[in-house]
RNA sequence: CGGGGUAUAGCGUAGUCCGGUUAGCGCGCCUGCUUUGGGAGCAGGAGGUCGCAGGUUCGAAUCCUGCUACCCCGACCA
């Protein structure tokens, strides 16, 4: 089956590219740069909505929906903010089509212009501020602790599946508080929630830090990330969390009357994860053989594959899949019995493979007759031939193991591909192999410019839980009390 | 927006240099029989404005001109 797919030295997007695609995740759209998430590619995003969801609301945010559209002249009330979006907004021009009078299908109706064009949201900071202005009065409004589930359209040049399209699916959270102290305590919280997602539930380790001046969001005063790093070497950017200071709330006058009856500005956060997290998913753990997913994101847990000659036999063992099928499900395992009589059984295994169920169960005549079924583990591709009364709790230990081996076996990948770095003209070789280099900075944006320039690598990020270290700037010599996270990215 | 490339059936492609029968092949699809423990075999069948528009020619998938779309590499970026 590995000849299915380019090795990964051939050409990695080509790879990933018949990976989403075969894996029936997702297909590019009639619309550039966009894409059709299909349905399973979809119920792995709405495992994943359904996680963060959970931790949002657990950790006291509430939902809420703003609108698609937002008039051009919001942006232009946060300098930072426009500057960095402008370039890649979608505007909305006209409001009705009409006739072509030489019956040549519809055009613009230039009557119907606006007379504000409004933007396609890039990102909803500035109408949700201009609704927050609205909704906080007192420090009793506060904290306003909202997300959004909603869709963004970015008009990118270049575009991949999942990686970077010209819309995306994400959660937004935009948050006020009464204090700098409360804002930053959210956005760290936040990164938390992220970075837990991240390792617990995606098996993916990530590096929680800062981003440098240059990296940071536009309008935010401090951006703090998850990086990951990718199976060619290539590092991506999984979530981020924006301390805006009181910059949004100035531009919007977003004042509150304090305890102390003086009128103040509310500080701000914003925080979000998109479906790009699911490009991160598909290029840590997959292989040669397809999708790998950890059971806890999949949306079928477990696939049970009759081997049966006539009907009479997959009556027979249809009893007993079905059985086993129950008692997987009275312990919360989603699980699939593919009785289908259209495919063969050998064209099942490769299609679940493709789509990356964690535990398949295989069960013929034999089986039935030894008391005996198949399990096969799609991390490792090991197949078991056990006891027919173990298989239920067989499978919800293997379940478990899977889940630790691929963040285990995804944190030893990372490891090993992160060097330290002390001189430019090793960081020039290294950074040609790819993965993390560890190396001091100067802390300028004139440095940082120019590695960028000469070997195409950013900082990913100033790592938070970084051992502060005396030393020298890899590129300039200066001094430097900590290794900053560079590397090639998405 | 610059540089390079591609466009032939649902998908992948041969043929294009050097114009000449009815445009060939694989996968997939349909029908029948036999099969079913790792993508089944045999037989039969359906499916093509050769990206679009002009031009050259007795004759164009093939040569010429223009256009369009997509891919890769840059600039941009979650």
């Amino acid at each position: 089956m590995a000849k299915n797919f380019p090795t990964r030295a051939d050409n990695y997007a080509q790879w990933y590219n018949e990976l989403v695609i075969k894996a029936d995740l997702a297909e590019n759209s009639a619309v550039r740069g966009c894409m059709v998430i299909k349905p399973y590619g979809y119920a792995i995003w709405e495992s994943m909505q359904a996680i963060l969801d959970k931790k949002f609301k657990d950790t006291g945010h509430v939902n809420a929906y703003f609108p698609l559209f937002i008039p051009k002249s919001f942006f232009s009330k946060e300098a930072a903010h426009v500057e960095g979006f402008a370039k890649e907004c979608a505007v909305v021009t006209h409001y009705r089509l009409k006739n072509d009078e030489n019956g040549e299908g519809v055009v613009v109706d230039p009557d119907a212009k606006l007379e504000e064009e409004l933007i396609v949201r890039p990102t909803s900071e500035t109408i949700i501020w201009d609704t927050y202005k609205k909704w906080i009065q007192s420090y009793r409004d506060l904290p306003l602790l909202i997300n959004q589930w909603a869709n963004v359209v970015r008009w990118e040049m270049r575009t991949r599946l999942f990686l970077r399209t010209a819309e995306f699916l994400w959660q937004e959270g935009h948050t006020a508080h009464e204090t700098k102290e409360e804002a930053l305590v959210e956005t760290r919280k936040i990164l938390d929630v992220y970075a837990d997602f991240a390792e617990k539930y995606m098996a993916i380790p990530v590096h929680k830090g800062t981003k440098s001046p240059n990296e940071r969001f536009a309008g935010a005063l401090e951006t703090f990330c998850i990086e990951a790093l990718m199976q060619d070497g290539k590092a991506l950017q999984a979530g981020t969390s924006h301390f805006l200071g009181q910059n949004f709330a100035k531009a919007f006058d977003v004042k509150f009357l304090s305890k102390e009856n003086k009128l103040e500005y509310v500080w701000a956060t914003s925080w979000g994860v998109s479906t790009r997290l699911m490009g991160a998913l598909i290029m840590t753990h997959s292989d040669d053989h397809g999708l790998v997913l950890p059971p806890k994101l999949a949306p079928t847990q477990v696939v049970i594959i009759p081997i049966y000659r006539k009907a009479e036999q997959l009556e027979q063992i249809s009893e007993t899949a079905n059985k086993i099928k129950e008692e997987l499900q009275a312990k919360g395992i989603s699980v699939k019995f593919d009785d289908r009589d259209t495919y063969k059984p050998g064209w099942k295994f490769n299609e679940y493979e493709f789509k990356g169920v964690p535990v398949r169960f295989a069960l013929g005549a034999r089986d039935i007759e030894n008391g005996t079924i198949e399990i096969a583990r799609r991390d490792t591709l090991e197949k078991e031939i056990i006891p027919i009364d173990q298989a239920v709790d067989k499978a919800a230990s293997l379940l478990e193991e899977i889940q630790e081996n691929l963040y285990k076996k995804a944190l030893k990948f990372r490891e090993e591909n992160t060097f330290k770095v002390d001189s430019w003209e090793e960081f020039k070789v290294q950074i040609e192999k790819g993965g993390f280099i560890l190396a001091h900075w100067d802390g300028t944006a004139e440095t940082e410019e120019k590695i960028k320039t000469e070997t195409k690598a950013t900082i990913r990020a100033i790592p938070m839980d970084g051992i502060m270290e005396e030393g020298s700037c890899v590129y300039s010599g200066k001094a430097s009390n900590q290794r900053v996270l560079f590397a090639r990215a998405y």
